[in-house]
DNA sequence: CGAATATACATAGATTTATGATGTATTACA
DNA sequence: TGTAATACATCATAAATCTATGTATATTCG
């Protein structure tokens, strides 16, 4: 309750959330393709640890989007008693490895197309003036 | 009419639009301060020429962009009669200039966080296995 | 020891951004 | 002459994420 009103109270600036949009699944299907298994928590801290705590996925994101994943087949979920906790463990199924390549590079093919907008080479903006 | 239709038959295939979230503003912002001023429809035109045919803003994403940034001050627009035809020229206010830098450097450095994800340098995946 | 923090899950509702569908009208071209 | 291109506009809807909230266990530190 109190950590909640102190999380409001010192954001710490990360992106604005909307370029998040279409990425986070990317980026998770992709830090499950290096490792077996992760569990949602895990997956939170890892993203924040790779990204410099740039980015950090909140739960209403994360958990919906493991939820869906799984229904539709990308993942395979297992949970595991941890002491009297649960834990969540996922991974991807096979044809979750397709999904995976194919969003890691429609996502790629993405940044490159804006890449070339945003730092065009010489004559990209011909119409220039 | 038909048009339209023929569109949905035949979408070109472009990029989910989810990826496109949050970086609509800054790629026509830089457009706007790459040239002294454009008008909505010529800006359809060169995005789809800078990206190859794969970014193509719909009417209904540009128009209502536009007239926010006008609202808000990024933008300055003038209506000028072509004949008989409308055109509103757009162009980037001293203010917009400034949002102009501020939010081409957020999405470049969001850029690099989410490339520094997904091609991960050795070591980056230290929690590996 | 007790309180604060970290771990770990979950979901409902609000927000944001872009699109789809539609409308109007002029101009160019074949 | 009619089809495509130019050029504006708006409303309803969809999709993705976040905010806020809830529950509960485990660890750490003063």
């Amino acid at each position: 309750m109190y950590i909640r009103i102190i999380e409001r109270l010192m954001p710490f600036q990360m992106y604005s959330k909307e370029l998040l949009k279409g990425t986070l699944k990317p980026i998770i299907l992709k830090l499950l393709s290096e490792k077996e298994s992760m569990y949602g928590y895990e997956i939170v801290q890892a993203v924040k640890e790779l990204s410099a705590g740039k980015i950090v996925i909140k739960e209403g994101s994360l958990y919906p989007l493991l939820h869906s994943l799984t229904k539709d087949g990308t993942l395979e979920a297992e949970a595991v008693m941890i002491g009297k906790r649960i834990r969540k463990y996922y991974r991807l199924s096979q044809k979750g490895k397709t999904v995976t390549t194919e969003s890691l590079s429609e996502l790629q093919n993405f940044i490159k197309t804006i890449e070339q907008i945003i730092y065009p080479k010489e004559g990209d903006y011909a119409f220039k003036n």
